[in-house]
DNA sequence: TTTTTATATTGCAATATTACGATTAATTAA
DNA sequence: TTAATTAATCGTAATATTGCAATATAAAAA
């Protein structure tokens, strides 16, 4: 079916499934890792630093940027693309939270 | 085309990639916390536990366990799945270490 | 205005993912 | 041995994702 059954999760498990899914692809980690270190980097640079075409790099940038991780601001004909730090850190929040749980050790089955 | 191009990304960002799909679907973070809450799971309690049919959730447990993230031991005609806590704790690393990094605030644009 | 530059959008092909019915495999119970 | 139980695998349908050529859009430069 490829149609993930989101009605039956609780918005938690949906909210970090969507998160996630902004890290699950190479090119939009290293998009990232690229903002983190050029906190101001326009599309087209994001271009030639990743191997991928254009189109490709904007469409990424588009999921990015609909979850609210990265903004851009139009500078002229460019596109300098930010990571939005408000979001990065409620999205850390989330994650956090599910990657920090404990284990109940008293049920170990293997 | 649908096929990732790995091969032009570095092994820390398609490692993070790996790992980030496999909380990309609310299925999979449903289990892994089930399985932090009860440590010590049977498949059939995360099929009723989870409302999706019983090989759906074989295959999402199939991905959790190649990805070495939880572990199962056969008990009669049962599998007992648990949280695999030493690989567990390698991902907490690799996901910190990207989820934690530092902006350069002197660059900023947006 | 025309051309150039930079990015977004569209359309499409190919692969990946999700979900489940049917079946298989393996163990336990009768 | 046979039946029942539990989970894995197979096969398949449907949707999602990835990637890019072609095109559109919008601002700046000539």
């Amino acid at each position: 079916m490829g149609l993930t059954k989101s009605e039956i999760f609780t918005n938690n498990q949906n909210n970090i499934a969507l998160l996630a899914k902004a890290f699950a692809h190479p090119a939009r980690v290293a998009i990232l890792q690229q903002l983190f270190k050029i906190n101001s980097c326009y599309c087209g640079d994001l271009v030639n630093e990743i191997g991928l075409a254009q189109p490709t790099i904007s469409q990424h940038l588009k999921e990015l940027k609909n979850l609210g991780l990265i903004k851009g601001s139009i500078e002229g004909t460019s596109v300098c693309y930010c990571i939005n730090e408000d979001t990065w850190k409620t999205m850390k929040t989330i994650l956090g939270e599910f990657l920090n749980q404990d284990i109940d050790n008293s049920n170990q089955c293997c």
